[in-house]
DNA sequence: GTCTATATTGTGATAGAC
DNA sequence: GTCTATCACAATATAGAC
């Protein structure tokens, strides 16, 4: 039994459109209703017997995102590899990641556990400081979005920048 | 004598639209030609015989806040006041900060010599160096962008988080 | 579970008259 | 410089038939 505050469980026909959104936010960019029920070979409107709407299908990729993070970050033994597996992370699904990473989290609708998940290995590199934490993040999170929406000068070596960023997060 | 590399000097006219443009970027957090028309009490085809079209007004706020931001961080003695007037100047103008900063930054059309102008006392932060002038520019934007976007828990202490990382920084 | 048809709202932009 | 009229899109979402 569901309470409220607990998103509804997707069914098999759910999950397969989310999975088909997930090819197509990383095909092109961004999901319209309209476009996903094509790749699907059906007319929009059917995607709303399966979806209460596009907040539900977000909610539902941005979870999925989270796990996926978690478990990348989870194998990184040190700040400096978990520094990279973020980084690869965002590189290597930027659309994602800004679905993910870009506005207000609507938080009421996602997996429980998922955001947590994904922010635990950060807090255990810094030894459990949430204050460190947070800057931290704030840093990993600065450097991939700027580098993502180009904002770096064409030359700049940002493995350097990583380095001495984190450098300043060793204990 | 314009070269083509350099947008053309707005008219006395244009310049108003541009300062209505920003009073409605911070009312409603977006701006639209038609809502800005509105605004000006003319009809939104009559915009685009002051103004290219949006990208063109567009530009110019940028512009504008980045000689805006400027001059707020050039009146910072040291690190953690402008740290500190990094934050003040995201949370006063939190729609101008996200236009600024957010996506693909159309350098081409912008003033010439605005950006470099606002990147400089962060430059001159950190002692020269470029390397950690990137790393401390994503640690702000990071924290700026992710607290303008709800993104910490609703109890962090974002003051000790700044300063932890900016602590960081320090030669 | 899928369909057709439609409602609603939003966007930027242009032609040509005055 | 401003107007009217219009174009050409895009988007999410719903009602009701099959």
């Amino acid at each position: 039994m569901d309470s409220a505050a607990t998103p509804p469980s997707l069914s098999p026909r759910a999950r397969e459109i989310v999975a088909a959104a997930r090819v197509l936010l990383e095909d092109e960019g961004a999901v319209s209703m309209r476009r996903l029920a094509d790749r699907l070979g059906i007319r929009a409107p059917s995607l709303y017997k399966h979806l209460a709407g596009k907040g539900a299908l977000e909610a539902a990729l941005i979870s999925d995102g989270f796990i996926a993070a978690a478990e990348r970050f989870e194998a990184a033994p040190d700040l400096p590899a978990l520094g990279a597996a973020y980084r690869a992370f965002a590189l290597d699904h930027p659309h994602l990641y800004r679905l993910m990473f870009r506005g207000r989290l609507p938080r009421e609708r996602l997996k429980p556990g998922a955001e947590a998940r994904a922010a635990a290995p950060v807090v255990a590199a810094v030894g459990g400081d949430p204050d460190r934490a947070r800057a931290l993040f704030a840093f990993a999170h600065g450097m991939v979005i700027l580098e993502l929406d180009d904002r770096f000068p064409p030359g700049a070596d940002l493995d350097a920048a990583w380095a001495r960023g984190l450098s300043g997060f060793e204990p």
